[in-house]
DNA sequence: TATGTTTATGAAAATGTTTTCATAGTTGAA
DNA sequence: TTCAACTATGAAAACATTTTCATAAACATA
């Protein structure tokens, strides 16, 4: 039943290490006896035991994701788990495994990088994550390899939306279509990204000769529908509505969309609304909503690849961005 | 750094046998001694390498979760995300991390067995799987405890939302209402979830004294928004609506309606809706939609639980099925 | 052919635990 | 006090690999 390493090296006469070598293309074997060893495995399905390579080697195919405690943010939420999912496909095709690491293990309180010691895992991915909590820095300065997405953090490499194009594609596309008053329903400011998307909103009404209005300026403190309905109130106190808006998170848009609606103004005649993500259903949401797309394909794959990079030592570089596009995707709600 | 069970036996001039005895709660020591070392062990935060120690008792905290490749179900699908989440948060917090099992590792095809036999995963959760996947079912008659969500296999305890009732519960629904024509749109059926809707629908209709008329039955082919709008049509093929509608899934509900109210039908006046899931986005949807919520928290913490028994040897039963009721959530759409 | 050099192989050590077993120490009964 | 019966401790083996190092074999050079 279960084949170890001396099963395949008796049964072809050999040392075990001859059998180690051979299997793991290391120098030192004849060709012949590479060839030969290869077959016989393969033939019996051998597999060494991941367990006992890993103790004795201390590297190990093993990436952990981490997902903050904090923000309670989990596998539920559509935008991280297609960016895992994503992630998880591409790194499995390479031959890695994930895990999650995690803050309690065997009963016992630990931290991530203790976790990532124990089980020896050499390279995290940092998924939803605030960058200042304690644990994550630890963990970011570790020997362990790190990259985030949607987070920056010295000493790490990000792969992020381009969230301040993104914003600007969307304000461009108001002003051409003759909008002079756009507002930005924000998300919660502490997240980058929506500061960032503000910026890029800001700059782009001023490179097209626009005035920044703060009053225009709404921040919803979640990203959720709820808020969104809140923020709608706050907008509909304005003296007179701005025609356009642009609103940081899909399920906000939505929120307020159907908010602004109930109250009997007509998307996208009154008001017109661009969201930002593209969660999939805001093709069924009526109106279907105009988003920019973030590519979480790309963004998944693109942590992978760097990480895999930074595990094979193939390269040195451990900090900088990555900047994905976001593409701007028309529907009901600007038409 | 890196901290072994020499340093604290050196440290304490003991044995690293009567540390790992101390820290395991193993007898053989005295309580004294056993005081003595948990003290100064977690002094030094000193965890026990899990790779050796998995080496040498080849019992792990690592389970295992088995998405099935064939249906590409992932992890973006919301209710699988949704029941995962709640299986991970209940299993880490009885100290068991876990992994994805993978047919693919080191570059090599594995099949799910000898991945767990080689990585020492013990238990794992079959998510979404056909039953009748050859690797499926050498895993499940394996030493590898299983449990799984909503499929059936000899040999197998499943734990899956009470689909027969909760069609039945939104038939009653209906004909309580005074509608005599209900139709079912159903998922395909192929999954295991749509022939027992059907057969609760199906049996509630007769025992509310009502006949089955099989054009009323309608096949989507997929769990999808499109494959419901496609269903909608063939329903309005019948020569006259009835008023009533259960659909089998959620998406399908919202793809069915969206394609009924462009064709002038009004919903809930000339057609009442129910779907199933309660996914969060019907809600927000327009109509917002009645349906069978699932307790996808129950359904993924009863698989722990069950799982967590078959490893610690707490239960013999490896077999049977746990029903998870299922809620009726009444919306617009039946208004 | 003799010598030096490279190459292939295997023996043994090492990885960090847990477990078994022998031994020293303690306790209790006679 | 003596002997039996526990109890607490530690030494060593075991888990399944990989790696180092010594040695034997093969090869090349003079």
């Amino acid at each position: 039943m279960k084949k170890t390493i001396y099963d395949v090296a008796n049964a072809l006469g050999v040392a075990p290490s001859t059998v180690s070598k051979a299997l793991n293309n290391a120098p030192g074997v004849s060709a012949k006896m590479r060839r030969k060893v290869q077959k016989y495995a393969s033939e019996i399905r051998y597999f060494p035991n991941a367990t006992a390579s890993k103790l004795k080697t201390k590297k190990s195919y093993a990436i952990g994701i981490v997902f903050s405690e904090q923000l309670n943010i989990g596998l539920e939420h559509n935008f991280f788990s297609r960016i895992l999912q994503a992630f998880k496909t591409y790194v499995e095709k390479e031959g890695y495994e994930i895990s999650f690491v995690i803050s309690n293990y065997a009963k016992q309180d630990i931290t991530y990088l203790e976790f990532c010691v124990q089980k020896n895992i050499s390279g995290v991915l940092i998924l939803a994550c605030l960058p200042d909590d304690p644990h994550i820095t630890e963990l970011i300065n570790s020997s362990v390899h790190c990259v985030s997405t949607d987070t920056y953090s010295d000493n790490l490499f990000t792969v992020m939306s381009d969230n301040r194009t993104g914003a600007a594609l969307a304000v461009r596309f108001f002003v051409e279509r003759g909008h002079t008053r756009v507002a930005y329903i924000s998300g919660p400011k502490e997240a980058i990204a929506c500061r960032e998307r503000e910026e890029g909103y800001r700059n782009e009404l001023i490179s097209q000769g626009l005035q920044v209005d703060e009053n225009l300026i709404i921040e919803s403190k979640e990203f959720s529908f709820e808020h969104g309905h809140e923020a709608a109130y706050r907008f509909m106190e304005l003296d007179s509505y701005p025609s356009a808006v642009f609103v940081a998170s899909d399920e906000i848009a939505m929120g307020f969309t159907k908010c602004l609606r109930s109250n009997g103004l007509r998307i996208p005649q009154d008001v017109q609304i661009i969201g930002f993500d593209d969660i999939p259903f805001v093709q069924y949401f009526e109106p279907s909503l105009s988003t920019l797309r973030q590519n979480t394909t790309e963004l998944g794959v693109s942590a992978a690849k760097k990480l895999i990079d930074l595990m094979d030592a193939a390269t040195e570089e451990k900090t900088g961005v990555k900047y994905i596009p976001v593409e701007l995707i028309e529907r009901e709600s600007t038409k």
